[in-house]
DNA sequence: CTTCTTATTGAAAATGGTTTCCATTATCAA
DNA sequence: TTGATAATGGAAACCATTTTCAATAAGAAG
């Protein structure tokens, strides 16, 4: 039975190949992990979950591979203040668009989905007016608000 | 002729004091530093600046500081992918409120100032809400958008 | 001004996330 | 199937940032 070769998945491998870059094993169990969680993962993070289905994949390919796919754009590095980067898909159905808050003292983060609708509006403008007036290609973008904790903000 | 002690400096001992904390020689010369540029300085940068007048200010000391006035919030700490920190004062003079375009490519930096107008819009709103749900405190924010710069859009 | 408590500091050493090296392997166009 | 070369993994190197700890200085109290 021809014609019913593996035709699972959105194809990630057409996303590298049409970089210029090849779809190899270790690059789809990334992908399976990162599509496959709505938190942000560290690099070791994700080098354990992707270590438990494909066992020889190495933390040096991982970093390697994050970093190709922040510069393609399809995920996004954050740095919450914790030491280590963290990586969110960029696409994702899995988790919907979000931004976050962070605690400038315990550095924890909070989630939030509110005022999407508002930042929609704010950011197409923006967006559309800064990559004419600066000839840039915008890819995706990054908010974050700093400041107290509830449970900082009672303290001494 | 009595009465005219310094009075020079918005006085940031003050800052430091009302959060309980002591003001000194180097934490003088950090502010000093940071005030009196409109560059994303890293730790490192600031420690060389400082170095030139106060000769007697370790790194290890510039590093305790920034991490402080974070904490406080009167500085923001940046990460633009380049494997170093870098530091603007929140509240300066000297710099108007801006934003960031970086290249994922070649990290190029690019400062912004357009839509600042649409921006306070959607912020105040977005932070007088987001601190009364999750009673949090917000002092600051960072907006940075990623992409490709003219430069690396064009290439291979 | 002097004293006393303790926050702050500087130098050196340690830390640890990320990058670099390089010999080996795997992808995919021909 | 073959060949050019992109990609990989393990170990070593990097290097920005943190930790340690004895010495110092800020500032409240007297
Ligand atoms: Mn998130
Ligand atoms: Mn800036
Ligand atoms: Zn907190
Ligand atoms: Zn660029």
């Amino acid at each position: 039975m021809p014609g019913r070769r593996r035709m699972m998945s959105p194809g990630w491998g057409g996303k590298f190949r049409g970089c210029g870059y090849r779809m190899t094993v270790p690059r789809q169990a990334i992908m399976d992990v990162l599509s496959g969680t709505d938190k942000h993962l560290s690099a070791e993070d994700i080098y354990m979950k992707v270590h438990k289905m494909s066992p020889d994949v190495g933390l040096t390919t991982v970093y390697r591979t994050l970093e190709l796919l922040t510069q393609m754009g399809l995920v996004v590095k954050f740095d919450f203040g914790d030491g280590r980067a963290r990586y969110e898909l960029t696409e994702g159905p899995k988790s919907e668009h979000h931004h976050h808050l962070i605690c400038a003292s315990c550095k924890r983060i909070i989630e939030y989905t509110d005022f999407i609708d508002e930042e929609m509006e704010f950011l197409k403008r923006a967006e559309k007016g800064l990559s004419k007036k600066y000839n840039f290609d915008i890819k995706n973008h990054i908010i974050q608000f700093y400041g107290l904790c509830d449970k900082c903000k009672n303290k001494k």
